[in-house]
DNA sequence: TCTTTCCTTAGACAGAGTCTAAGCTAGGAT
DNA sequence: ATCCTAGCTTAGACTCTGTCTAAGGAAAGA
């Protein structure tokens, strides 16, 4: 079944029809929903399930750290299942079609102790931007 | 004078009064504000000055690529006016304060070709997270 | 079964940002 | 100097995204 469903009942966390269904929702298609998006499709096999209900269960799977939270462009947060293989994002300014992305390297080894200023670092994320294949201007 | 207002004559754009005081509230302080908060300024100097404006303002120099726009949070926008000398972002996950960093390469590097999904790359941006000195757990 | 706790729901509410319609200003043309 | 016009500013309504509240509903232990 869904990887997330199991991940998330290792936690003591009462899975329930509606959180069922919007974890499935979530993992299904290995594309960045945002919350409304869920909704929609979650109402397709689950008619009244609240607003509340999945933005209630998207802050609850992130406090769990079994879904991030991503905020590329300052409109709505997407969410992301895939937290097993870190991963970096690139998006097409054209279209706003977003994809995985693997460096060669961990980021945090590029930022140099003085330019720390005395953080104690613990993440990195980058968001790479351009232009996908249909978008990008015709040669 | 403020080095923004510099740059923002080059343009076609007309400098009228409400516009130069956001400009200069947006550089005087080297911190990243909200559209909020440079309103909250701005009205210090020129208290009938509109939040349309503001944001009209922010905007389009944005449009111009005179000032970048940054999403941390999923709340409000930031605004950078520091274009020239590109850089990241160092952020405390308790208090919320943000530095400006540099890394020891141009990240762009470290995306390698085959992860780049058919795209024209431009862009890489770096969000570091951790804890500040101040907000670090006790020794 | 009873009880307690947690979950779900509709709808009100809040924050951030955009839009509209009206009046105003800057700066080129005369 | 004055006129004209495009572009700028304004208050406030509106939209979008997300949170909160209060009430009822399901689950699991006693
Ligand atoms: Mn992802
Ligand atoms: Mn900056
Ligand atoms: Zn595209
Ligand atoms: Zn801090």
């Amino acid at each position: 079944m869904s990887d997330l469903v199991t991940r998330l009942r290792r936690h003591q966390w009462r899975m329930t029809p509606q959180r069922r269904v919007i974890a499935e929702t979530l993992e299904g298609a290995h594309v960045h929903y945002t919350a409304e998006e869920i909704l929609d499709r979650a109402c397709e096999r689950m008619p009244e399930i609240s607003r509340a209900t999945v933005y209630n269960t998207l802050n609850e799977m992130v406090a769990l750290g079994e879904v991030v939270e991503l905020n590329f462009d300052g409109r709505s947060k997407r969410y992301d299942p895939n937290v097993d293989h870190d991963h970096h994002h690139l998006i097409c300014d054209g279209c706003g079609v977003t994809k995985d992305v693997h460096t060669v390297a961990d980021p945090l080894e590029w930022l140099p102790g003085d330019e720390r200023h005395g953080f104690t670092v613990t993440e990195a994320s980058i968001t790479f931007r351009g232009l996908c294949p249909e978008c990008a201007p015709a040669r």
